[in-house]
DNA sequence: CGCGCAAATGTAAACGTTTTCACGCCGGTT
DNA sequence: AACCGGCGTGAAAACGTTTACATTTGCGCG
């Protein structure tokens, strides 16, 4: 700037007001600075501006992994929100535990003006320590109880509870859960869900149904050749935490001869694009990832412009919508002669 | 950092040797220092930091898109490069034309290291020009001609050499391409090695089957419905520049009746997951793409390290591998007796 | 013709760090 | 006893902007 001063014969202020459009310049001036700068092929010093201006026009976001189209989606959501408003977004991941997001946060302080941050493997006790003082933060799909902070979350026990419902309607009566990794909170939540609508459309949860899993097609799958391997007939219907599980139960399954849905219904959780495209086609649940991100990084903008809000724990759920497709349909006659 | 010096009875230049450890400081001094920082919940002003540091420890990262798992694949790559650097990332995307990518830039000054740039549809002429001086950059899948950069890309060309080597093999002569959009280098590329490999098997490419595409589901499912349309026989094979617009094309195919791989062979290039689960499964062109990723941020951190090296133009060229599925085998019996 | 007022510009002080330089102190050497 | 060298510390100058404040300039008007 100090060159391009220099050349212009100017003071570096009125650089800086050019460059701004911040004050009125005289037009020979400002064409003059103009010409410079680009003849320079200036631009201007990113730290130094938002040390100065005390805004960083960046969002920081924290996520415990980027694998898998989730992620990616959220990402996206984010982005979309983010570059409306001209900032750009200064992504850390691979923080499962509270140091992990400890760490991140302290990294971000001074380059983002507010925080997303996703770490639905961390307690929110835990979390609230972690996150940082100053800084306008929205949680993902965790509890809102983290310190002062707003949060966005998946609707998961209406996910869970629609299909249950679904399932019973169609006639089902045994519905075999796999769960996710426990640790995590969506996970929890869905299981929850589970054995709540269960309750709700009057039906019992055999605790040999609920099956340990751990989000991954593997776990899926494993799940599945457990269920097939025990005693007693297989359940009408089998419903599975993530799409990721389903899809590999649904392969584990067809490996065994099982035929879905003649023999057994199977529905997932996420519609994860691969949830179109096996066979059959996986009924599941949708929820708009990308919108997730979206409105969290909303919400974020909002306490970033109007900073009485931020520390008032607001709420937001993002619906979760039945899809149904092939994988999905009545129990087999033989199933209800056996009642 | 002023209070926790005046707290710990110290200068702020000792606070920050303790919090660096950049300078012998006595062992109770240190101790005292950190633990006020600790009950102030202090963390350092990055954008402070790297002002006067001249290290930002963030790369920048941009990109056309985050559309995709091309895109999530490709950012997870580069994470975990930089991760192990202690590197973040600072993400902008949606930058399609020159235009967008210079903006872009410019507003990366000075708050990262280095550049990771991706604009398959902006020419290598127009990227040189929007490229900034002092940053090294890492361009990614175009051409390296752009200014005083590194790139990493696809091997496009051993790609379709292998894939329509098989085909010949197999014993067809009729291979019908869907092209990609055609501003973009990887299309083009992905075009040009059809070619020349068709030339290099003794084959002859019909001009009626170079079919237009754009890299989306929907692209292939015209391309295809086209080819069915049109008068003459099908021909008996069938390879698309990506795997989004060969499943469009399978799902085509599959609802005019046409069984695969028995009427017709289908090829795809990407190896995306869903590959793994269309029926029947997708024999397509594996490329690593987060190895591709994280080659480019590897090579990246090379040039910072080692400022002479920016400028060589040095080149890397990630291998594609054949992967053999479902929807691939030899020509039709009534095919062959055709000629 | 001088006055005042607005518009245009310049000066310099921040923003929160890191780092150079200088200083005081201590223990060991001549 | 004077000196040297090293260690621990503090003062202050950067880093590249923005901006409050001061100053100059130009201009209309009495």
């Amino acid at each position: 700037m100090k060159d391009v001063a220099r050349l212009a014969k100017v003071s570096v202020a009125t650089v800086s007001r050019v460059l701004n459009a911040s004050a009125p310049v005289r037009e020979d001036t400002s064409a003059r600075v103009l010409e410079i700068a680009r003849e320079l092929r200036f631009s201007p010093n990113g730290a130094a501006r938002t040390l100065k201006r005390r805004q960083a026009s960046a969002l920081g976001v924290i996520l415990p992994d980027l694998y898998g189209e989730f992620f990616s989606e959220l990402l996206r959501g984010i982005d979309l929100e983010a570059q409306r408003a001209g900032h750009a977004l200064l992504v850390s991941s691979s923080h499962h535990d509270a140091r992990g997001v400890s760490v991140a946060v302290r990294a971000m302080r001074g380059r983002v003006d507010g925080l997303l941050v996703m770490a639905p493997e961390v307690s929110a006790a835990s979390l609230a320590t972690a996150l940082p003082d100053g800084l306008p933060t929205v949680i993902l799909n965790t509890a809102p109880t983290a310190g002062a902070a707003a949060a966005v979350t998946v609707d998961n026990m209406g996910g869970t509870r629609v299909v249950v419902h679904h399932l019973a309607t169609l006639g089902h009566r045994e519905v075999a859960f796999i769960c996710g990794p426990s640790r995590n909170a969506d996970a929890a939540a869905r299981l929850r869900g589970y054995r709540t609508a269960m309750r709700a459309a009057g039906l019992t949860v055999h605790e040999s149904l609920v099956l340990r899993g751990d989000f991954t097609e593997q776990g899926g799958w494993q799940a599945a050749r457990e269920l097939i391997a025990s005693s007693g007939p297989l359940p009408t219907a089998l419903f599975a935490a993530n799409d990721a599980m389903a899809v590999g139960a649904l392969l584990a399954l067809h490996e065994a001869g099982v035929v879905i849905p003649g023999d057994i219904t199977v529905v997932g959780f996420d519609d994860i694009p691969i949830a179109r495209y096996v066979t059959p086609a996986l009924t599941t649940v949708r929820v708009a990832i990308d919108v997730l991100g979206a409105r969290a990084a909303a919400l974020l903008f909002r306490a970033l412009t109007d900073p009485l809000m931020q520390g008032n724990g607001h709420r937001e759920v993002i619906p979760a919508e039945l899809i149904i497709r092939q994988s999905c349909g009545p129990p087999p006659a033989s199933a209800t002669a056996r009642r």
